[in-house]
Parts: structure tokens; sequence; C-alpha cells
DNA sequence: TCCATTGCTATTAAAATAATAGCATGCTAT
DNA sequence: ATAGCATGCTATTATTTTAATAGCAATGGA
């Protein structure tokens, strides 16, 4: 498994260590972002119900974005199974605004698209 | 190379298509948050200074990113060099809460650190 | 005891990324 | 004109990550 990233530390990408960097690294490994929201919005999940509420994670991945994820303190496994820390619940929170960036994305792709179609 | 995620057309990890299961295709890979932070702090780069404002991209993954967010409409290239689009700056503007979650983290690891050293 | 569920690990193949070198183009100063 | 120099990449090879799939060990009923 790759190196946890740590803010303060270089890490893929950053020498620098600035945090932000650091968040990136973690949260732009395949999955990661979607693993937390989607952990986030249904709640607490055993390992199966988060695999199959991601659609088409492969249990390798999951298993390795959640060992990430829990060292790094964004999640934890507790009797109902995995969920977010307060800190995973931050993380999803800011990545909420992504949302309407997204929808204004699709809108967008929409029009380019009518744009050669039409 | 990769496909580049449309909102509403399957991506890689999610049949849905659902447009932040898109997004975070798109913004997870490898750097690609990065270089949306990079060029909205830096401003309009050349291809070189972009790189070397990142510190440690290669070119390969730097052309790759440029052109994926190129084609999905949040970088443009002008005059002035590589720049983000009104759409590349809302990307921006969404990751900032993200900056704040990143410090939260830092000191987070730091306390763990100190609870097993002291 | 038999079976289902859970939480993974193992394996193999394909893809992405890193690291590095270097090329083609368009200046610009000599 | 030509000899640099910057720019925007591409090429190549090695390494790492991810995908796809199978399956195992532990647990808890029925």
């Amino acid at each position: 498994m790759t190196d946890i990233p740590v803010p303060g530390k270089a890490v893929r990408g950053s020498r620098s260590g600035a945090p932000i960097m650091a968040l990136f690294d973690l949260l732009g490994r395949r999955w990661a972002m979607g693993v937390v929201w989607t952990l986030s919005e249904e709640g607490p999940c055993t390992f199966r119900a988060l695999q199959e509420a991601c659609e088409s994670i492969s249990p390798a991945v999951l298993n390795a974005r959640l060992k990430e994820l829990r060292a790094a303190g964004f999640v934890t496994q507790g009797d109902g199974g995995y969920c977010v820390t307060p800190l995973g619940q931050e993380g999803y929170e800011a990545l909420l605004p992504l949302s309407k960036v997204s929808k204004v994305w699709a809108t967008h792709i929409e029009q380019s698209v009518s744009d050669t179609t039409d």
C-alpha cells in the first residue's frame, strides 16, 4: 500500500507538505471522495453495504481507501460498521459545494453537446 | 489516455453517472485538484511555469490533466498561457472549504502524534 | 451442523503515474 | 543567418495503482 499522506510532510505530488496538498493526495485517490461522500449520506455501513452503495468498487480498493481514511482520522469502524468521524463529516461538508459545481458542469456539457448536435 | 468523465454517463467508479460522481472521477485523478488550485492561485501560467508551481509533476501527467480539464471546460488555453475558465473558478471556490479541513486535519494529526510521543 | 453474512485477502491483468530525456517551434540577440 | 533560449509538449521505460474475480476465515443464527 502507498503511504498515507500526512500534512506537514512531503506527499506525493508536493514537497512542501502544505496541508491542502496532503489532503489532495489523500482525497485524490480513486474512490476516496466517493467513499467519504457515500458513507456520509448512507450513514454507518457494513463493508459490503458500502461496497454496494458505491456500485462498482472492488473490495481491494475499498479496503485500501478505508485503511487510509481510518489512518487519517476521517473514518472509523464501530459497532454499526464503518462511519465517518467528526473530521470526516467536516470533509463531507467541505465537498458539498462540489455538488453544485457538478450540476453546473452537467448543464454546461449539455449545451456544448447541443452546440455541436443542433 | 483514459476517457474524460461526463456527467450523465457512466464513469469510472459509478454506473449512475450522477454529476457528483463524474466530478469525483475527473478531480480524483492524480494532481487534478492541485492543478485547478495552483492555476487559480497563480493566475495564467505557461506550461512550464505551472509545472514548476506544482513542484513535482511530470510533464506527461500535467499534459494529461490539462487535456482532461480543458475537455471538461475547467481550463482554457489563451494568450497568457493556461488559465481557469469561469467553471474552473467555480470549481476552485468549491475546493476552498477543503483548505480549512486540511488545517483542522493537520492539528488533529499533531495531537495524535503527541499522544503517542509524550 | 449447515448456511448465510461479513470482512476481508489473493491473484492476475490492465491502466495510470513517475522519472527522465529529448524534439520541434518560435522568438531574439548577435 | 544563426546560435541560443523558452515553450509545449512527446517518447520511453519502470514502477505503482487499480480492476476484476475468486475465495477464505470468523461469526451468528436456524
